[in-house]
DNA sequence: GTATATATTCGACAGGTGTCGAATATGCAA
DNA sequence: TTGCATATTCGACACCTGTCGAATATATAC
């Protein structure tokens, strides 16, 4: 066991979200960074930026590498593994755990397009069975 | 207005999609049988179910009918609406709010059975676009 | 070296969530 | 009517999240 103490069946919350897609697309990176990368959508005070950072890295979701007194931030989860997470909460929520079940309710209660259908239609074809 | 404070975007918590899971199927019902068919998976004590319950009459999630002293519950919403909202809030979180892209991110990443392949296909067959 | 700008650390606070127990009210059976 | 078995009400508490500000440390520019 490791001294640290990550849960790894952490939640990202809405905010951790926002500030996660600023890291992976500039990692490593300060909290001042992504603080005004944030700018627009959230206008949130630095200080608001880096405490949620940290609490981030005590979670495991983001790492910190140093470099003086300053501190550089990276993902320790990728976009994918997030993603993924992200739908299999809903899934586990919303749909019992199985991921066709949601699938076939997006299909038949969504609205599609001729275009987006056509486009699912390929993408299934695409898919490797097994 | 109303004067009552029901919040109509409220997040619908873990706990909480175990209760309306139950209050959809017997609704109306009373916490205690609430708590009852939830004995196995969650071991809640009947107050805590009640809480939550009352809480989510505030949410605006439940709805209460008297019966003499006795609370019944039905839900406020449909399973249809909260199975929508629930994939909402991961497409927007993760997704930046498109819905084709959490698709293509499932067939691309998820592996697939060739039957289960079969029935996407029939689905999005039988989808009528627009 | 001293000031100025920038980082870091920390504590704080309000609201939401998970979880109960204790006190109180109420209906039914004997 | 009295008492038991339920229900309801309410307050409590710890932890998580969103949000900062103040105090402090540290570079960098003169």
């Amino acid at each position: 066991m490791s001294e640290s103490k990550k849960k790894e069946n952490s939640e990202i919350t809405d905010a951790e979200w926002d500030i996660l897609k600023v890291v992976w697309q500039q990692q490593p990176c300060a909290a001042g960074n992504v603080q005004e990368a944030l700018q627009q959508q959230r206008n949130w005070a630095y200080s608001t930026v880096k405490t949620t950072m940290d609490r981030m890295v005590k979670k495991g979701i983001l790492k910190i590498s140093k470099i003086r007194n300053l501190q550089l931030f990276s993902a320790n989860i990728t976009e994918s593994q997030a993603k993924r997470s992200e739908i299999l909460k809903t899934i586990k929520r919303a749909f019992d755990g199985a991921l066709t079940p949601m699938m076939q309710f997006l299909l038949e209660n969504e609205q599609w397009s001729k275009k987006e259908l056509q486009q699912l239609k390929e993408l299934v074809d695409k898919s490797k069975p097994k």
